[in-house]
DNA sequence: ATAAACCCTGACATTAGTGTCAGGGTCAAG
DNA sequence: CTTGACCCTGACACTAATGTCAGGGTTTAT
């Protein structure tokens, strides 16, 4: 199939389709004038690698493992494992850190409401 | 004191104060060699610069209402609030959506992981 | 007067996937 | 042969604060 119709059955933009093709994730053969031409198994490769990148992988992160969870079962693939704990360690990290930043804003609102309640007759700036 | 000195004191780089002047954050006086020229109260105003930007506010947010909490205290500005509000709002948004992401990272290892304990010879690609 | 240490503006790069446009080729139906 | 629906590549835009470089002025001390 072309782009236009493996774009229509994903719902993903032939932009992207384009991407990553150029990306090295997904990789069609070329008719004689140059179209893109896919095998029915790139709309299944195509959900993979939009639940991946669902989970916050680069596309480099996906390209390292995407051609064996193809293949195999994930499991199978060591590669994926390692990246999984590594984009899990940087999630926990940006949770903190979102975390620690909720708690000074939501102190600093609570600070703010107790010495300006809405009562006081003062404006602001 | 020129910018080079309020840099050095504040430890945030040339850029960063020119950007913070372009923006309207922090615009000194300029003298007549069109140097930048900083009240020594600048120092101070870095420094708040630096813990709203630390917040996750973006300039623009902080010009907002940066001139009313360098002359009063912060509960005296009404814009404040608000925009405290709407980056707590953004924060419990991405907490959310990372820890979605993280359960189901989590929950993909460990699937992994029953399926494919390390005793089995079994090689990924 | 010259070198060193300042200062200035303007511009490009950074992230990473996607949107969008320009300019152009291909192909099928009429 | 023309129209419309495809397809192609390349390039710029986006976010937002900061780094960095080019090219050039100023000041201070020697």
């Amino acid at each position: 199939m072309k782009i236009g119709e493996l774009s229509a059955r994903t719902g993903v933009s032939i932009r992207s389709l384009r991407y990553y093709d150029k990306q090295g994730l997904l990789t069609p053969t070329r008719l004689e004038n140059g179209y893109r031409e896919y095998s029915p198994f790139a709309e299944q490769q195509v959900r993979t690698i939009q639940l991946y990148l669902n989970l916050g992988l680069s596309t480099e992160q996906i390209a390292g493992f995407l051609h064996c969870v193809m293949k195999n079962k994930e499991a199978f693939c060591k590669e994926v494992v390692p990246v999984y704990r590594e984009k899990l360690a940087e999630i926990e990290e940006q949770i903190a850190l979102l975390s620690a930043v909720k708690s000074n804003l939501e102190e600093r609102i609570r600070s703010i409401m107790e010495e300006d309640p809405p009562n006081q007759p003062l404006g602001g700036e």
